[in-house]
DNA sequence: TTTCTGGATCGATATTTATCTATGTTGACG
DNA sequence: CGTCAACATAGATAAATATCGATCCAGAAA
């Protein structure tokens, strides 16, 4: 939870909930599969080029790294930066489909998009006789 | 090879060649295991951004899906942009540590960097018990 | 209601970047 | 040699973006 000086009174962390999981978007095959179209390549770019900034994947990291699969933004902040660009960030990485978000109190916790380390993890798979 | 008027008699192709490589960085753990430092999300943030523009993601993807893992310029040129352009999104692929190139008499080949799916699909692993 | 706090939004700015045209460079060929 | 073709580089420009301070909004507590 967050480390902060009044505590909230609120459930603050509802662990390992349903999760809403809608199976994501299986969006493209495997890089080494096939020359991506262009539509492909504007969809997966998206998502990569979320990742693409430093502070973002911090962020991110921060996010899947924590404990029971969410993080309050106050727990993730200490980044360098000041809170409206953290908060900017935040929702880059939300508007790319990484990130979901929920307010429980005073606080907003960010969740990983279930299917989002599975859907990059396939475009990077390597081919079954790779040289 | 290259679907072109003039045929080159240079041997067009030594395919599978020892490639030199390096092995790689490892760089980074996955993104799930902790938060990331700030200089591990500089490192792996420079190989994501590079792959955050749909030409350059059609670009290194028709290079990996090439058979025999490597294609000439003039095979993935069909992007819906100028020469020029082309060759600057390559340059950014290759300063990303993404791709290699390599002149043979007329031609340029790019190949991809044989470590680079297995480290960035190491980011990108899932965590053995996600939920 | 008033006050405080966590976080989002606004507006401005400096930097990055994707793209082009024009030109340079390199190798093959006659 | 000169010419042609494949790429790369240079320079310019318009658009995207990372960042900030100031402000706004929502929930909690006094």
């Amino acid at each position: 939870m967050c480390q902060h000086r009044r505590m909230s009174n609120t459930k603050a962390l509802p662990l390992l909930e349903p999760a809403t999981s809608e199976e994501a978007t299986p969006c493209c095959p495997p890089l080494t599969e096939r020359p991506f179209t262009a539509d492909e390549a504007e969809s997966a770019a998206r998502m990569f080029k979320a990742l693409g900034d430093p502070v973002r994947l911090r962020l991110f990291s921060s996010v899947a790294s924590h404990e029971g699969g969410e993080a309050c933004v106050c727990d993730i902040s200490d980044v360098g930066v000041s809170q409206p660009t953290v908060s900017h960030h935040l929702k880059k990485l939300k508007d790319a489909g990484l990130l979901t978000s929920e307010r429980r109190g005073t606080w907003v916790y960010y969740r990983v998009e279930p299917s989002v380390l599975a859907t990059m993890g396939r475009l990077l798979t390597i081919p079954p006789s790779s040289a």
